[in-house]
RNA sequence: GCCGAUAUAGCUCAGUUGGCCAGAGCACGUGAUUUGUAAUCUCGGGGUCGUGGGUUCGAAUCCCUCUAUCGGCUCCA
C-alpha cells in the first residue's frame, strides 16, 4: 500500500500501482471525466518544486503528494494542447501521406507542430479540412498509449519511416529513456505526458501557418509550422475568439490611426514612422517628463549629430559586428570619405567624454540625449512602431569609477521603476541577459571584464530585491544587460527599459580619468534607456491603455464644445484661458449637432470635455465631462484647478 | 532574409464563375438647420482597383516581378 496526500491535506491509502484515473474515479466519475493528468510530488522533493506531471494511466508506485490537473490548471492545459498537437499530427499523416515531423509542443495559447510536407505546400484554405479530420479522429476516442522503447528500436522505426528529424532527435537521447506515444495510427517519439484519450478534445481552431527553421537555425531546413488551439468545450473556443477580437481593437497601429498619432508612407520607406501633430505632442510630453526627472538626478544633456565617420564605428566594434547589415556608408564628394547613419549613440558620447581630461572627482558623468538612430532591420522584422528602422532612444551613458558602479546601477533601476510605475506598467519581467557560454566568439572583450559585468548586474538586481529571470545568449556584444520586458495586447513580449554594464567600449575608446593617486584609470560605462525607444514605448503604452492615455500625457487634454455657434465666442475665451494655464485645449465649434461632436471627441479618447451654452455664459462656468461621465458644472478657475490636481495625482 | 497571407476613394469595406462609364457608409465640399451630453437633412466632388509586365476580343478579377502591410521563423547594437 502507498499513501497519497491530496491538496486539502487529507491522506488516503491505495494499492501500489494505482493510476491517477482510478483515484479520480474513486472520488467521482464526473471528476474523472474532467481530469486531464496528475502531478505527483515525491517526499524528497523540495518545497519549491511543483511536482512532476504524469499520464492518468501511469501506475503510481510510491507514496506522494498528488494533484489532479484539470483544464483550469496551466499544467492541465499544457498536457491538453500537447496531446492536441499529436492529434493534429495524426490528421496530417492521414491527409498528407509521407509527411515528416519535427517537434510539436504546447505553447502559451495552444500548440504547434513543425512538419516537412515534402514538395507539397499548404495554405490557410487547407486548415478547415485538417480541423475536420482532427475532430473526426477525436470522436474516435483513441487512447494515448505510452511505450518505452530501446534507442535501436526507435532509430529503426524512424529510419524506415524516413523521418530524418526524429532520427536526429533520437541520436541525442540516452538509451533507456526513450518513450513512444501512440494515438490511433500515429506514433511519435515523445516524453509525454498526454491525455487519456482524444475524446476530451471537443473544439479545434488552427490559427496560422508559418515557416520555422529546424531547431531554430536559419541555415537549416525550413519546416512548415502549423499553429492551433483546442478546447474541451465548444463555448470556450468561442470565448477565446471574442477575447482575440477584443485584443485586436487595442492594436497600437489601429489606435494610432484613429487618434491621428502617426502614420507610415511607402514613399518615405518601410519602418520609418511619420509622427503627426498629436503624436508629436505625445512624444514631446513623454520626453519632457523624463528630461525633467533626469535633470533632478544629475544627468547632463548632450546633443550629437545623426551621422558619424565610419572610423568611429570601426573603433567601437559595431562596424565589424553589424556593418554589413546596416544602412551602408554615405559617400561625400571627397574621395574615400565615408559616414554612417548613427545606429547608436554610445560612440558619440564616448567622444564627449574624451573631450576633456577627467578627474575621479568628476565622476560619475551622466550624458543624456534623446538620440535618433537608424538600423536596417530585416524586412520581415518590421512591426508597427515596435520594430522600426528609425527610432529615438531615451539614451544616456554613465561613466563612473568601478567603486561607483553598483550604486549607479541601482539608481538606474530606481529610475526605470519610477517611469514604469508612473505609466502603470505593473506587469513586467526583469530579465538578466547574459552571454551565450557556448558562443563566446560573438562577444568582444576579456573574460575578466565579462565576469565582472555579469556579476555586477546580478548583484545590483539582488540588492534592489528585484525578481528577475536569467536568459543566456541575450547580452549585447559588448556587455550583459538588465532588460525590462512588457507584453503587448496579444501577449508578445517586448524589451522596453534596458541597463547595460560595459567595460569594453571604455577600453576601445581609451577613456581615462585621473585618480586620487595621480594615476590614469579606466572608467566603467553604463548604457541605459528607461523607455528603450520612444516608438516602442508609445506602442506598448497604447496597447495597455487602449488609447485612453493619462490626462497629463494625452495630446488633447480638453476639448471645448459650444452648444451652438451663439456661444462660440465664450468657448474661445475658455479655450484661450486654458491654454494660457498650460492646459492643452482646443475647440470644436463646427456646425454639427452637439451629440455628434461629443461622439467624435469620445472616439478620439479625449479625457476632458467642456460644454458651454446659455447657462455657462450667464454664470461664467463650464460643464465638465470626464471619460464619458458628467462632472457637473464649475467655475472656469475651479476647472483649471481640477485639471492641475488631476495631473498632479497621476504624476505623484 | 525565409514561410504563409493581404493590397479597391482619406478611413472601413462590397465587387458573384474575367464582360456596360467600379459601388456603399463614414470623412471631405455645398446649402438648409443653431443644436444641452455618443451619429440632423440636401446636393456634390473624389479611385488609371499598390507597381511594372504578361495571358485574353476583353482583367479590380487569371499568371509573373517588385513594393508595402499582416501572422510566424530568424535577427535585434
Amino acid at each position: 500500500m502507498i499513501d497519497i496526500k491530496f491538496p486539502d491535506g487529507s491522506v488516503r491509502s491505495f494499492e501500489k500501482g494505482v493510476t491517477g484515473y482510478e483515484i479520480a474515479m474513486g472520488i467521482s466519475p464526473r471528476l474523472a471525466a474532467e481530469v486531464l493528468a496528475v502531478s505527483i510530488k515525491k517526499p524528497g522533493e523540495s518545497e519549491m518544486s511543483k511536482g512532476t506531471v504524469i499520464d492518468l494511466t501511469r501506475p503510481i508506485e510510491e507514496s506522494c503528494e498528488l494533484r489532479l490537473l484539470k483544464w483550469d490548471d496551466d499544467e492541465g492545459k499544457k498536457v491538453f494542447w500537447h496531446s492536441s498537437s499529436h492529434l493534429m499530427a495524426e490528421a496530417l499523416e492521414a491527409l498528407y501521406p509521407g509527411v515528416k515531423f519535427g517537434i510539436g509542443p504546447s505553447v502559451e495559447n495552444g500548440f504547434y507542430y513543425d512538419v516537412d510536407l515534402g514538395g507539397q505546400t499548404i495554405s490557410d484554405a487547407d486548415l478547415p479540412r485538417i480541423e475536420k479530420k482532427m475532430l473526426e479522429l477525436a470522436r474516435g476516442k483513441e487512447d494515448f498509449v505510452r511505450r518505452e522503447v530501446s534507442k535501436a528500436e526507435a532509430m529503426n522505426y524512424f529510419c524506415e519511416k524516413g523521418d530524418q528529424y526524429k532520427q536526429e532527435l533520437i541520436s541525442e537521447l540516452e538509451d533507456g529513456t526513450i518513450t513512444y506515444y501512440t494515438n490511433g495510427a500515429f506514433t511519435d517519439l515523445c516524453r509525454g505526458p498526454h491525455l487519456k484519450n482524444t475524446d476530451l478534445i471537443k473544439a479545434v481552431k488552427l490559427t496560422a501557418i508559418a515557416g520555422a527553421y529546424w531547431r531554430g537555425d536559419e541555415k537549416r531546413q525550413q519546416l512548415t509550422r502549423i499553429y492551433g488551439i483546442t478546447f474541451p468545450k465548444k463555448s470556450l473556443l468561442d470565448e477565446y475568439l471574442v477575447v482575440l477580437e477584443e485584443a485586436k481593437k487595442r492594436d497600437h497601429r489601429k489606435i494610432g490611426k484613429e487618434m491621428q498619432l502617426f502614420t507610415f508612407s511607402q514613399r518615405v520607406g518601410a519602418g520609418l514612422p511619420l509622427w503627426l501633430p498629436r503624436g508629436a505632442v505625445l512624444r514631446n510630453t513623454l520626453e519632457n517628463f523624463l528630461r525633467r526627472k533626469q535633470g533632478e538626478i544629475g544627468y547632463l544633456p548632450v546633443v550629437t549629430p545623426h551621422i558619424g565617420a565610419k572610423e568611429l564605428y570601426v573603433t567601437s566594434g559595431h562596424y565589424a559586428k553589424y556593418g554589413k547589415d546596416s544602412f551602408q556608408p554615405i559617400h561625400t564628394p571627397q574621395e574615400g570619405e565615408e559616414f554612417m547613419l548613427k545606429p547608436m549613440n554610445c560612440p558619440h558620447h564616448c567622444e564627449i567624454y574624451r573631450s576633456a581630461p577627467r578627474s575621479y572627482k568628476d565622476l560619475p558623468l551622466r550624458f543624456a540625449e534623446f538620440g535618433t538612430v537608424y538600423r536596417y532591420e530585416q524586412s520581415g522584422e518590421l512591426h508597427g512602431l515596435t520594430r522600426v528602422r528609425g527610432f529615438t532612444q531615451d539614451d544616456a551613458h554613465l561613466f563612473c569609477r568601478p567603486d561607483q558602479l553598483q550604486e549607479e546601477f541601482e539608481k538606474v533601476i530606481d529610475l526605470i521603476l519610477y517611469v514604469f510605475r508612473t505609466l502603470k506598467f505593473e506587469k513586467f519581467t526583469a530579465q538578466v541577459s547574459l552571454r551565450d557560454p557556448n558562443n563566446k566568439e560573438k562577444y568582444i572583450g576579456s573574460e575578466e571584464n565579462w565576469e565582472k559585468a555579469e556579476r555586477g548586474i546580478i548583484e545590483a538586481a539582488k540588492a534592489k530585491g528585484l525578481p528577475y529571470v536569467v536568459e543566456t545568449g541575450e547580452a549585447a556584444f559588448y556587455g550583459p544587460k538588465l532588460d525590462f520586458m512588457v507584453k503587448d495586447a496579444i501577449g508578445r513580449s517586448w524589451q522596453l527599459g534596458t541597463i547595460q554594464v560595459d567595460y569594453n567600449l571604455p577600453e576601445r575608446f581609451e577613456l581615462e580619468y585621473v585618480g586620487a593617486d595621480g594615476e590614469r584609470h579606466r572608467p566603467v560605462m553604463i548604457h541605459r534607456a528607461p523607455f528603450g525607444s520612444i516608438e516602442r514605448f508609445v506602442a506598448v503604452l497604447l496597447e495597455h491603455t487602449a488609447g485612453h492615455l493619462p490626462l497629463w500625457l494625452h495630446p488633447d487634454q480638453v476639448k471645448v464644445l459650444p452648444v451652438s455657434e451663439k456661444y462660440a465666442d465664450y468657448a474661445k475665451k475658455v479655450c484661450e484661458f486654458l491654454n494660457y494655464s498650460d492646459i492643452r485645449a482646443s475647440i470644436d465649434d463646427r456646425n454639427e449637432t452637439l451629440g455628434k461632436r461629443i461622439r467624435e471627441v469620445s472616439l478620439m479618447r479625449v479625457p476632458l470635455l467642456v460644454i458651454v451654452g446659455e447657462k455657462e455664459v450667464a454664470d461664467g462656468t463650464v460643464s465638465v465631462r470626464r471619460e464619458g461621465v458628467d462632472q457637473g458644472s464649475m467655475a472656469l478657475s475651479a476647472f483649471v484647478d481640477y485639471v492641475k490636481e488631476a495631473v498632479k495625482a497621476e504624476l505623484s
